[in-house]
DNA sequence: TATGAATGAGTCTTCATTCAT
DNA sequence: AATGAATGAAGACTCATTCAT
């Protein structure tokens, strides 16, 4: 929010190699991220891969550069709307919801902290991505508390926490049942509840 | 709960390496955990370590069901109790929280399910510990809302969904802050404002 | 005989690589190939093998191979002249001594049948091979006694025996001797002795 | 012949073991010959082997030291009966028969010089077996040419190579069936068809 | 832009052997 | 006579990366 959104311009090489690293690291974790799966899946010899990045931090970090632009992108764009608190939370909510829906590997990889905390660098970001949620989360839910949308005998952390959380572990079990079940609906449901219970 | 629970018993060596493995992962993810740097902080040689587990895989097998031992042991023990179910849900609540303050390395290790992806049997695993938890907290809500301790508007579920996700973030939070702010009572609080939300 | 003979085409390092494990293989047993000694003795770092074959297995298959291919085509080439079938015979266990004496650190692998019974599958390429030149062997021999070219009261079969297991005697007699007889010598005063045991 | 035969004294133990390396080797190849598995096998822990042998070398040592003292008395006992030459020239035939038949893993053992090749002393060892076996022989088939029991137009020494190759071939495709065939039986056939052809 | 060949550093694991008990 | 614990050396193999073409 205090830095400006750096557009980010990466090359259709770029992307594709990113996409496939996502989902290495879905099916396997990040030590099923190798050279040698990437250039496989990439369909190009392992060399080809450093005219595109520096070396695989890189490619790490590329990572997390796209998912912070984009989800910026989109919480902005929501923030910016004319909507009311509560309706802006629940934008929020079913964006995350889609966008995993859309592409479930990412959820493996954007849930998994523990992936990047080799390298500083990687953990910052990872760490700036999670807080650009938070403190959008928590200025709308203040917000909302003001216009007494929300309850207000409950901390604003707290209800982030509960809805954040519960998001979380939502996809987290979706994911671990192998995407088996409907996120969709079952997020659309869980809304419903966090709203019932978080309405005054 | 349908199983019994299997009396594991490690040797004081075979403690030690699971604990310096918890660490190694907690300190630089999965990739850090290898038998060079077990070796190092159990201050053995590397041949040494496979006098004690047969491989590295077995070794997080070990952590794995360490953890299961433990906390079924512990989750059993409180359901056991004459305690009334909110009661009951709240000690399960705080009990997890205190293995985390006792052990913060044991948080990173626990809640990074993607770690134990890479091999089929370490995710069936993670996912058996996971539905320990979830069937045994599901079944006391259900409890809680028969007997009108908990609100009966929401489904059970949801509000399992929302108690555990609340708590695996703030676990979350704390683990990537370096566990510098007061876990024990952060979660106090918490637990106050997730008291206030589910009661009738 | 029934499958076609397969092409194989080794790449010049490969080729290379091939012919430093037999060589060790002569000189130290299936022991002293390792993969340290095959990359010393070839003139690269070990990683750089497996860039050209996939694991050890797979250069013993090689050898295997490489060794099958050869004598199939020498065997069917002879079989397919038009000599008589004593004179047939004779070339193949020419031919045999003369590989040998061309290439003396063959004769340690190829008559190891211990060296491939760790892997199935290299024990089964042993046995084509013996069963190959045996069963060729065999078919001139009938010829030959249905010509009276040689003695009809023993038979065929045992013929085939006291050929090529004293072909395999001298070899091995040669080999442990260290190569000191003069092998090309001592074969043809034995093939003159077992024409005058075998011929009507 | 000229040395005397040593007498070799081996604890229960030890022949325990001898023999379990046998079998091993038989199983395996000389790559199967670990401490582990003779340890496993013998059902002792590894050090406890170090009681009984100074190390491995001196198991293998053992192993050709029993075999060599048992045929040398074997050799030694027909050769000093009263038969004439071409009746002890089968019995020495038939008594290697018969070890094999009784032990057969000993057939892997004795043919496979490979095995002993690493160790200067264990392949002067198997030389000095093969030098006993054949110098015997000779020495009996000249005493049978010059008794007119077998031809004298064939080298004494090609003889000997075709009777023992014979014998080795036979014993080597035996094995190689994995011991399917009844070898006593063929033998018997093959020393007919020897006779057939070197009796004058 | 791409690749075939290569490598130093490191992976997990097994080897034969020793030593204190 | 035997073992539990340990280890230096070595095993096969993989890693990310470089370089010449």
């Amino acid at each position: 929010m205090k830095k400006n959104i750096e557009q980010i311009v990466f090359s259709n090489r770029q992307v594709q190699i990113i996409n496939v690293c996502i989902k290495l690291i879905a099916d396997g974790g990040i030590q099923n991220l190798t050279t040698k799966h990437i250039a496989e899946q990439v369909g190009v010899s392992e060399p080809a891969l450093y005219r595109h990045f520096k070396n695989k931090l890189d490619i790490l970090k590329a990572i997390l550069d796209e998912f912070k632009y984009t989800s910026q992108k989109e919480i902005m764009q929501i923030n910016n709307s004319t909507e009311n608190s509560l309706e802006k939370l629940k934008k929020i909510f079913f964006k995350r919801i889609e966008t995993f829906c859309i592409k479930p590997e990412l959820s493996t990889v954007i849930f998994s902290e523990e992936i990047f905390q080799n390298e500083e660098i990687l953990s910052e970001k990872v760490m700036e991505i999670m807080q650009l949620h938070q403190q959008m989360i928590l200025k709308i839910l203040i917000e909302a508390q003001e216009k007494n949308e929300v309850k207000n005998n409950i901390p604003a952390e707290h209800l982030s926490i509960l809805i954040m959380g519960s998001l979380r572990l939502l996809v987290t079990r979706w994911r671990m049942t192998k995407f088996t079940f409907d996120l969709d609906a079952k997020s659309k449901e869980l809304w419903n509840s966090i709203e019932l219970l978080i309405k005054e």
